[in-house]
DNA sequence: GTTTTAATTTAGATTATTTCTAAATTGCCT
DNA sequence: AGGCAATTTAGAAATAATCTAAATTAAAAC
């Protein structure tokens, strides 16, 4: 076990008002060691299934809810979490399922502006924002040319 | 019953080379009068629990899959669903799950270059994407507020 | 206007995902 | 160290989506 990723963990909830709790400690130094895109399920799998999955779940969402994280609502119907490190969205192949980051120096600009204009029509007061786009791998592509 | 607008519903189904069964005459219709951004659920009960649930979810991945339609993942877990008139996106109530709609004229443009960015970095061949904006409605910031 | 055929629909069961409840535990402040 | 609000837990429950195999149907072929 990483004590220096569980100390940055811990340095990285109080930031954001949260308790530093054991099961948070783990999932988020799970996440931000591993960038396989994750879903509850497989977090609570490599982590022994020692933690509660209704605590998998409080927590992801506490994760998200502040930016420290984000989701992917992926097109198999669950939900994935990625550890946030700079402006990038997603991928997800339609037929595997496997999912890409790409890098988007702008991506916040224009994440921003979004907002701002959303706001504008709307009134509502923007948050969070989720972009995803869907395709084929490249992988999937070979295989659905046969 | 608008004749009319289940005419209309035909050619749009033909034009994308999908069956005009009487089911998908009927979803796509009501989609095409309703901006309530449904789900499977709501349509279901609007069209009077004649159609099969299975059915309708077929009916609304067939559509969203060529286009006709756009998908929305809710924060509630539950996909919703709008009939594509012009390029826009939606804003959704992290408290209540109201959808609004978000006009842009330059959507599909900026859709377009992360498109093209998303298939340079990864390889993948993208198709439809998604985007989803997360915050409070005006009516909640109001009660929230108390 | 029949016939044919592949696609679609159906009922109902099944699976998967997420939320809820009430009791027990734990982090953090004083 | 003690107190308290927040969090976690086990397990049940609710919700959403998919699957199966048989029946039906739209549209092309005759």
């Amino acid at each position: 076990m990483d004590t220096n990723l569980e100390e940055k963990a811990e340095i990285l909830l109080h930031t954001y008002n949260l308790k530093a709790t054991k099961p948070r400690l783990k999932i988020l130094s799970y996440l931000m060691s591993h960038h396989n895109h994750p879903t509850v399920e497989m977090i609570y799998h490599a982590l022994n299934e020692e933690i509660n999955r209704a605590t998998v779940y409080n927590t992801l969402n506490a994760l998200s809810e502040v930016g420290i994280i984000i989701e992917i609502k992926n097109g198999d119907n669950s939900t994935h979490y990625d550890y946030f490190v700079k402006p990038h969205f997603h991928i997800i192949c339609k037929n595997c399922g496997k999912i890409a980051d790409v890098i988007y120096p702008n991506f916040d600009q224009i994440e921003n502006e979004m907002r701002k204009n959303a706001e504008e029509q709307t009134g509502f007061i923007a948050s969070t924002s989720h972009l995803e786009i869907y395709g084929l791998c490249p992988n999937c592509q070979i295989k659905l040319k046969k």
